[in-house]
DNA sequence: TTATCCTTTATTGTCGACAATAATACTTAA
DNA sequence: TTAAGTATTATTGTCGACAATAAAGGATAA
């Protein structure tokens, strides 16, 4: 599979992001500890596909090549366990999660739920300083747009922007550390490995600003169902292009056969 | 803040439950290696409040209480972090975490909207003999409550029976851990703590039969509805008994600057 | 007397070694 | 030749000791 943006470059955007989980990313507090920033090292080799999907990590091996101890590796694992990357058995040892079609779509249902009531929260809680913040920024967002028309990471920035933003304004801790600081990882990982990069620009704008008026109307209701909408969207658009994609394999196959 | 129940032994109630639990929840596996174990056995502590909540952890103390060496016991601490009953602060340490009622108030909002969701894939996933299996379960229930009628923990039983076979009956693993996994601990933990045993026991009986005839039905817009009205009116149940307990000392404290 | 700095002390983080468990390879018997 | 059982090997779990960090207490100067 690949991006849908073919003039994206891919290291460019993973870095991007990386950089903006660590500043904007409430729930993940600055790395102070090696174990942590080993963590992070990991995280990012698993989100990125380095150490692929599935495959077995070997304490040794990896301590080895951090040049850290096991005892200091195995904290980092546990807390890439706690954010879902990883899968450990006793006594038998880690593995990476397998990024399957029904992982990528049980964690769109699981978000559709969290984000969505998250965005009903934010709609009650939010103050009017941080919706009028979240109007200005969606404006300028807009700008970047209409500037770099076409470029992804430029909106896929804003999308990040635009989620967390809501998630924070919920003023649930609950939410913020579940959605936050576990599902957000696992999200990026299935991103960076199906190479699926919103492939809804403009129409995703749309949602947005419909959202945010939902919520400066603190009509929560209506801002859970947006959103809801908003998430399931997506959701199906990878339905979609799965199953095309299916289709269009048979489609080889069959060619294949009458040659 | 004492129970609604007053006939309810309490320790034999968490006994049950820990029983339970360990039989009856699918994502807490056997404890195999002894920092499970000890795991185990904190948890309860920390559940049943026998660990007070927000209390820092010594953990060279710890380690001498349970005879293990800190190592084993650090590993201990990385499971409770990842089900939320302890907070931990890079050279700093770890602590149990405050039971507020912010926090109650917060959790019931996360288990409205992913039990809510795990209600609604039940309805589109739960096979024929899981919805015959849990129509039976509930008259089973039904006789137990007029047999034992208002003796809590029966009832308690039911309840706890209940939401696990809905939320399994997802067939969505990432919410059957979030939920059954993690946000279950802290439940148990409130209701511990709190003392709050679901103090609408034919109301909730009531509500559990509607749901279950929206999930035989197939119609998971039903399904999602009821589970979030059902939470929901937990939720309400809580926020008016606080309310009238704060309005109880206001009393109080007016008679006494009279007298 | 108070505030700041330094020293001491206790706690957490990290390390390497050993023990226990599971996977692998090999041997033996049917 | 295959299957079962056993011995070997590699991996994970557990331990105690040391290093680094933060909190507590005391000393000095304003």
């Amino acid at each position: 599979m690949s991006t849908i943006y073919t003039g994206v470059n891919y290291y460019n955007f993973n870095f991007y992001v990386s950089k903006f989980m660590k500043t904007n990313n409430p729930a993940q507090q600055a790395a102070v500890t090696t174990a942590d920033k080993v963590f992070e090292k990991i995280q990012h080799a698993i989100v990125e596909g380095d150490i692929p999907s599935g495959s077995k990590i070997s304490e040794p091996e990896l301590a080895k090549r951090y040049q850290i101890s096991r005892s200091t590796l195995r904290e980092a694992l546990n807390r890439l366990e706690k954010c879902h990357l990883i899968e450990r058995k006793a006594n038998v040892g880690s593995r990476v999660v397998n990024c399957s079609i029904e992982g990528l779509l049980e964690l769109y249902i699981t978000r559709e739920a969290l984000e969505g009531m998250a965005c009903r929260q934010a709609a009650k809680n939010m103050s009017d300083e941080e919706i009028a913040h979240m109007q200005s920024m969606l404006k300028i967002h807009a700008q970047t747009q209409e500037l770099k028309d076409g470029v992804a990471y430029y909106q896929e920035e804003g999308n990040l922007d635009f989620h967390y933003k809501v998630i924070l304004g919920s003023h649930n801790k609950q939410l913020i550390e579940l959605i936050c600081g576990q599902l957000y990882h696992l999200v990026r990982m299935y991103r960076c490995q199906f190479g699926m990069y919103s492939p809804r620009a403009s129409r995703a704008f749309d949602e947005h600003s419909h959202i945010i008026q939902a919520i400066a109307d603190r009509d929560g209701e209506l801002a859970e169902m947006l959103m809801r909408r908003h998430i399931a969207a997506s959701r199906k658009n990878i339905e979609n292009k799965i199953s095309k994609e299916i289709a269009q394999k048979e489609q080889t196959k069959i060619q294949l056969i009458k040659s």
